[in-house]
Formats: C-alpha cells, sequence, structure tokens
DNA sequence: CCACATTCTTGCAGTATGCAACATTAGTGA
DNA sequence: TCACTAATGTTGCATACTGCAAGAATGTGG
C-alpha cells in the first residue's frame, strides 16, 4: 500500500469525523435544557426498538443496569417515557415513548438531518456520487450493515450520532 | 438536486457518522481505567495547545470554569498534569501536560489511526483515492479547515473524536 | 416446596456539570 | 495614590451520570 495515500486517507477520516461529532453535538443543543446525551440516547433506543425492559435498554446502551434505572426515573418524571409492569412477566417493568419523548427525537433527529443535507447540498453532484460510494466502501469495510434506512434508533447500539 | 441522491448520501454519511463514533469509544478503551472521556479531552487539549490557563481550557472544551477546574484538580490528583501560576500574571495558573499524561494521549491517538488503517486497508486503492476525495470535498463543504497534519489535538474544540 | 436464575431496586462512592458568590490580582482613570 | 472595573481562579450547592454490591420480588426447573 502507498504509505501517502494511507496517511492522506486516515487524515480525511479523521477529520471528517471531527466535523461529524460537531454536527451531531449541535444537533442536541435545541433540546439540551431539556435532555441530556445521555438521557436522549435512551429515547432514540425507545423510538427505535418500542417498548423495552430495563436490562435490555442497559445493554443497548451500554451502561449498568443502575444506570439505565435512575435515567428511566428521570425521564418518567419529566414526562417523556413512561414504565408499567409486564402483564406477561411480572418482574419486567416495560418502558416506552410518550408523544412529548418522540417529539423530542424527531426534532434532533430531523436537526441533524437537516444539517448534513446542507453540507452535501454545497458539494457538486459528481462529489455527492463520490461521497456515496466512498461512505457505502468505507461503511462495509469497517463492518457496519449497509443500513438500507438508517433511521433515529435503527443502530443496535443506540448512538444517536454522538 | 437529485432527491435520491439527497437520501442515499444522508444515510451513507450517517451510517459513517456511527462507524466512527464507535471506534472513538473504543480506541479510549485501551485507557478507560485511567481517565474518563472528558478528562481525555482536556489532555488533548494540553498536548496541541501546550500551557493552558484555566478560562481558555473551559473555553476551549465547552465547559464551565468550574467543571475544568474540579477535572484539572482531579488529572493533577493523577498525574497526568501539572499547575503552577504564571509568574508573568499571578492571576492565572496554567496547566500542561506530564509525560504520563501525554503518553495516555498518544497512546490512545494511536489506537484510533490504526482502527482506521485497519478499515481502510480493506479497501480497493481505487477506494482509498476515491475515500480521500470526497472526505475532503464533505470536509470542505463542513466548513472544516483541511487540515494538512490533523493530529492530536489540533481540532479548536479539542474534540479527541468522541 | 426448594434451589437457582432473572429482573428490578436501592445504597454507596466517585465523576461531570452549571450557576452563583467570593477573593485575589490586574488594569484604568481621576 | 485611590477607587472602580475586569479578569481569573476557587468554592458551595444542586443535579446528573456511572459502576459495584447487596437485596427484594418474581419466575423456572426439579
Amino acid at each position: 500500500m502507498n504509505g501517502e495515500d494511507q496517511a492522506a486517507v486516515i487524515s480525511a477520516v479523521l477529520a471528517g469525523s471531527r466535523l461529524l461529532v460537531a454536527i451531531a453535538a449541535r444537533s442536541l443543543g435545541a433540546v439540551g435544557d431539556r435532555v441530556t446525551l445521555p438521557q436522549f440516547r435512551m429515547l432514540v433506543v425507545l423510538s427505535g426498538h418500542g417498548e423495552t425492559k430495563l436490562v435490555t435498554m442497559a445493554e443497548l446502551l451500554d451502561v449498568n443496569s443502575s444506570t439505565a434505572m435512575r435515567m428511566a426515573d428521570r425521564l418518567a418524571a419529566a414526562g417523556l417515557v413512561v414504565r408499567e409492569v409486564n402483564p406477561m412477566n411480572r418482574r419486567e417493568s416495560l418502558m416506552r415513548l410518550t408523544d412529548e419523548g418522540r417529539r423530542i427525537v424527531d426534532q434532533v433527529t430531523a436537526r441533524r438531518r437537516d444539517e448534513i443535507a446542507a453540507i452535501v447540498s454545497r458539494m457538486s453532484p459528481a462529489e455527492r456520487q463520490a461521497l456515496i460510494s466512498a461512505m457505502a466502501a468505507f461503511n462495509e469495510a469497517g463492518g457496519e450493515p449497509a443500513a438500507p434506512t438508517p433511521e433515529a434508533g435503527s443502530h443496535p447500539l443506540g448512538w444517536p450520532d454522538a
């Protein structure tokens, strides 16, 4: 492999990484007063996963169950999620988004897509086409699924791109 | 603009964003026992910025000065940074990396570059070349500088890509 | 019924975060 | 020189995130 190509591509990817992370951080700013980043991640999981029990949520977020527990408590107190015992298994308590919680997820997701759209709209059609191919190849090489319709919450880890 | 292209490129970029964030998170795992993510961000800033006073650090990290204050305290207690009053201005106290602190930054940076390198090495030379161009165009359109040598800590916000 | 696993919950400790108040130091103008 | 203002660091207070460990409630298999 060409060493200069290697260095150039790593630099380019690192720079892109910084840009994307900054976008993700900004996109949360709109609701930053109402939810924290960890809380938003939980909302995203619920958005894509439907009713979820605590242990599953903790695994999806990669946090301790006690952490997920208290986050759920706070979101419930804020009226963004509701929790109720599973009638099928009284050990479990399922949580799901309220309308208000879903509104927040939609709001942030729309904002991030808008930001990305604004950037790619400043690229030429040829550049856009090249970006699709290049990112697809990169994602493929990175082991991520092609993600046919990567809507919010579809990621197994529940990362809201932040 | 072609609407399908638009949707495709946004999807591709979102997927790439998730992959890059996951890489950044993994790259910190190696030292996760010694420093937290916020602490690592502070180390990265010091790595690229040299001696830094508290208020400047708080601005670079986009946190309150009291938050930066206590983080600096903990890093100093851990032996990763040192703090001393600025002889030129006794109001200010400058902090800088110790050798141990710099070692941690280098370790994480190397790990992340290795992970990216591993991915791009699975791409064909043509794909690599296309990725360089496409990411450069994306970064350009996103307003980020071309970053001739984007080493750790060069980012003004001090984001360690996470 | 008993032993075991699963699930949720709570206690404890440490870290991150912001706001507000305060002390110290520097600069500035009368 | 003296007062006023600004910059800087520091601390108190409150809240949120985090993991570990222990316990309670529930289900499962024998």
